[in-house]
RNA sequence: GCGGUCAUAGCUCAGUUGGUUAGAGCACAAGAUUGUGAAUCUUGGGGUCGCGGGUUCGAGUCCCGUUGGCCGCCCCA
């Protein structure tokens, strides 16, 4: 019957469907105004060169690209990250600090299709830009527990892993690795949670082994799971930029607890995240039972704004994708239902009536109410079953007795109980009805 | 990109060793029922059996291809 198909990976939006996804929207775009960012939108089609600019040519597999009439090669944006350091950036000396935005929009990948992921998606995105310290990452850490909470998830639910790439990178720097090395072995502890020691192979293959004893060293600061545990295996250590990182570490943790939050946030330095431009702490959100993909992932990417030809910013931001966080609502029991009832329903008896109905129709619209009524003229026992089907409080009736006497009947549906009201009292009687 | 598996009505599914005009439940619509509620009964609309080819007197059923879904890998986060 459907000769055209959906373009694999796309997803159609049913009414009911549709009703799910604005209630997510609803409760993240109210999170975030508590919050006081901004809200913001931007093209949906953009210059390939800004995602080649950032992550590099490989990128370009996964991108929905192609050249438009003007021969410009564009592609479907595949993040929110690149456009919104474009668009503070050129704008950021005329921005009020700190910078506190959060979008709601549509993504495409061209990608392999998975439970949890499809190639085009939604995420909320939000960040915050022109604040260099922790107190930024606070913020935003919050912010993504509130998103999730406010869905009446809990700390049972899921919990946010934190890392940071700098630490790493000055641990390593401890140890004796160059750059290339230490980005070697961030590649390894990517890799390690799923792969094991395995994950050690491609370092192996590129450097040569690894000494034992730093091998050891490196596996048990992956292990490190609390503030504390840092701090111990640090303070052997030394070194000049370990010792204010840790400072870091403790306002962030600190702000977190101070807030309530602390059980939501595990310390954790196995997550690292791929994207080659966060440069501090990074974070990312998981379900505790362990079944689905990554509800949420960010982290700092201070040398971005830069890179992408604006002043140079700190900036932190992190996202929620749609799809997975729909499918732990889903398996929580969380999606409501979500009802479209009208609130009064009329009941009409013929033609006559019906032309007494709509002036009232009109008139009740027009003060905000809700008014659903047959189209079409139809027995009266199948228009009260349509009524009580549509979950309206109230049920008008229109017949030719009412008609004659210049009322109309209020039927509460709830309770079944009925009276009568003039009909020019009837705008104030069901305010009444509903203010109660 | 690789592998596994599946595809019959809007949904969930049945369909015998290959055999007459492909069925059921739910949903939808009409009627019983033009003055009162989620019921019941009757009836109806709805199918290129994913698509294309092959084998056969005959294919929803067997074979090949293809498209799409799901799962895993790769990748990505």
């Amino acid at each position: 019957m459907a000769t055209f198909q959906t373009l694999p990976g796309f997803r159609e939006f049913y009414p009911e469907d549709l009703a799910r996804r604005n209630h997510i929207f609803r409760l993240w775009r109210q999170s975030a105004q508590v919050f006081g960012f901004a809200e913001y939108d931007a093209p949906i089609l953009e210059p390939l060169e800004l995602y080649k600019a950032k992550s590099g040519e490989e990128i370009e597999a996964q991108l929905f690209s192609f050249v438009d009439k003007g021969g410009r090669e564009v592609a479907l944006r595949p993040e929110m990250t690149p456009t919104i350091c474009r668009l503070v950036g050129a704008r950021a000396n005329a921005l009020k600090r700190p910078i506190k935005w959060f979008s709601i929009a549509e993504f495409y990948r061209y990608e392999r299709m998975q439970k949890g992921r499809g190639r085009s998606f939604n995420q909320f995105n939000a960040d915050i830009f022109g604040e260099p310290g922790p107190e930024a990452e606070i913020e935003l850490i919050a912010l993504l527990i509130q998103c999730l909470c406010s869905f009446g998830l809990t700390e049972q639910d899921f919990y946010i892993r934190l890392s940071d790439r700098n630490l790493w990178f000055y641990y390593l720097e401890a140890l004796g690795l160059d750059e290339a090395r230490i980005h070697g072995v961030l590649g390894v502890v990517d890799r390690h949670e799923k792969y094991g020691d395995e994950a050690f192979k491609a370092y192996t293959e590129k450097f040569g082994a690894l000494d034992a004893a730093l091998q050891g060293k490196i596996l048990a600061f992956l292990q490190i799971k609390s503030l504390a545990g840092l701090e111990r295996t640090l303070a052997t250590i030394g070194g000049d930029k370990l010792g204010p990182r840790l400072a870091d570490w403790r306002k962030l943790l600190g702000g977190l607890e101070a807030m309530g939050l602390a059980r939501y946030v595990e310390v954790d330095l196995g997550v690292v995240r791929g994207l080659a431009y966060y440069t501090g702490f990074v974070f990312e959100a998981f379900d505790r039972k362990g079944a689905l993909r990554a509800l949420a992932g960010g982290g700092r990417y201070d040398d971005l704004v830069q890179k992408l030809g604006g002043p140079a910013l700190p900036a932190v931001g992190f996202a929620i994708g749609d799809m997975t966080f729909a499918l732990l609502l889903e398996q929580r029991g969380l999606l409501p239902a979500i009802g479209s009832a009208p609130d009064i329903y009329c009941v009409i008896g013929g033609e006559r009536e019906r032309m007494a109905a709509f002036a009232d129709i009109h008139l009740l619209r027009t003060a905000g109410y809700r008014v659903e009524y047959p189209l079409k003229d139809s027995a009266f026992g199948k228009q009260f079953k349509a009524a009580a089907e549509s979950q309206a409080k109230l049920a008008l009736i229109y017949g030719t007795d009412e008609l004659a006497k210049g009322v109309v009947k209020i039927r509460d549906l709830t309770d079944r109980t009925e009276h009568e009201v003039p009909s020019a009292q009837l705008v104030t009687v069901v305010r009444d009805f509903f203010s109660t």
